[in-house]
DNA sequence: ACGGGGATTTTCT
DNA sequence: GAAAATCCCCGTG
C-alpha cells in the first residue's frame, strides 16, 4: 500500500528510521521496479555542515526545501542519489536512501546497471556458493546510493516529484514478509562525508548483506526492533 | 566563459 | 588503496 503523508511526518531522524523496511517503487515503461529500503541517512536543516541545505536554498537543492514527501535527486560526479524530503515547506532536510534489496524487476535493474542478466532460477539457491554469487550480483545492483538510482532509472528528471501522488516513483508500507523477518536496525555515523561525521544519523538493517560500505554490522551501537522507532 | 568541488563508483596496482 | 571518470552547478571575473 502506498504511504500517505503520515509516513513523511516528523524529524528527518524519525522518518529515516521509519523508512527502513518500506519499499521504494519505480514504475517505468509500465513495469514495476521495487526494493526494500535497508540503509538510510538523515540530513538536517540546522547545524549539519554535511547537508546540502547548509549553503542555503539554490536551484539545485530547491526540492529539499519543499514539503515533506517530495523526491530530491542530485548528481555526484557521474552518478545520481535520491532523497525523501522531510519537514514543512521552507525547511531543508531529507533522508538519503543508500541501499535497497531488489524485489521486483530485477532483470530490468540488471540491464539498467549494464550487468550480466540476473538468472531468476538461481534466486532461490541451494548451495552456499550459489547464495553468495546471488548476493554479490544483487550488491552490484542496488547497494549504494548511485547504484540504486541507476538500477531504478532515477535522475534529475525525477527531482521534485511528489511521492504522495507521482505515478513514476513512490514508497509503500512494509510487506508482511518483511515484518516476519524480525529485523533489527542499528545506528552509525554517516559515510562518504568529511564534515558532521560525529553526528551519527545513519541507520541500517543489522547484518543485511546489501548494506553499503564495509561496516554492515555495528553490534556495539544502539539497536532496536525494526518497526519500533 | 572558466574552474573547482562534491552525500560516488569502477578499475586498476 | 589510489586514481580516474568526465557530471552539474555555482562562484568568480
Amino acid at each position: 500500500m502506498r504511504c500517505d503523508a503520515n509516513t513523511f511526518d516528523g524529524t528527518p531522524q524519525q522518518v529515516a528510521r521509519r523508512l527502513l523496511g518500506h519499499s521504494l517503487v519505480r514504475k517505468i515503461h509500465g513495469q514495476r521496479l521495487s526494493g526494500i529500503i535497508v540503509e538510510v541517512e538523515a540530513y538536517l536543516s540546522q547545524n549539519d555542515p554535511a547537508s546540502h541545505s547548509a549553503i542555503g536554498r539554490k536551484n539545485r537543492n530547491a526540492s529539499m526545501f519543499g514539503p515533506a514527501g517530495l523526491l530530491y535527486v542530485y548528481t555526484i560526479h557521474t552518478r545520481h542519489c535520491l532523497n525523501v524530503v522531510t519537514e514543512p515547506e521552507g525547511t531543508g532536510s531529507a533522508v538519503l536512501i543508500r541501499a535497497i534489496e531488489p524485489i521486483e524487476g530485477i532483470q530490468w535493474m540488471s540491464e539498467h546497471r549494464n550487468r550480466p542478466a540476473f538468472d531468476q532460477r538461481s534466486s532461490h539457491p541451494k548451495s552456499i556458493t550459489q547464495q553468495s554469487k546471488t548476493t554479490s550480483l544483487l550488491r552490484e545492483l542496488s547497494s549504494g546510493p548511485g547504484r540504486l538510482c541507476e538500477a531504478l532509472q532515477v535522475d534529475l528528471k525525477q527531482d521534485g516529484l511528489d511521492l504522495l501522488t507521482s505515478d513514476q516513483v513512490w514508497i509503500e508500507q512494509p510487506s508482511q514478509a518483511v515484518i516476519d523477518r524480525q529485523w533489527k536496525a542499528v545506528e552509525s555515523n554517516r559515510i562518504g562525508i568529511s564534515k558532521g561525521v560525529e553526528l551519527g544519523l545513519r541507520w541500517f538493517i543489522d547484518g543485511h548483506q546489501l548494506v553499503s560500505g564495509c561496516a554492515r554490522q555495528h553490534s556495539q551501537g544502539r539497536h532496536w526492533r525494526f518497526g519500533a522507532a
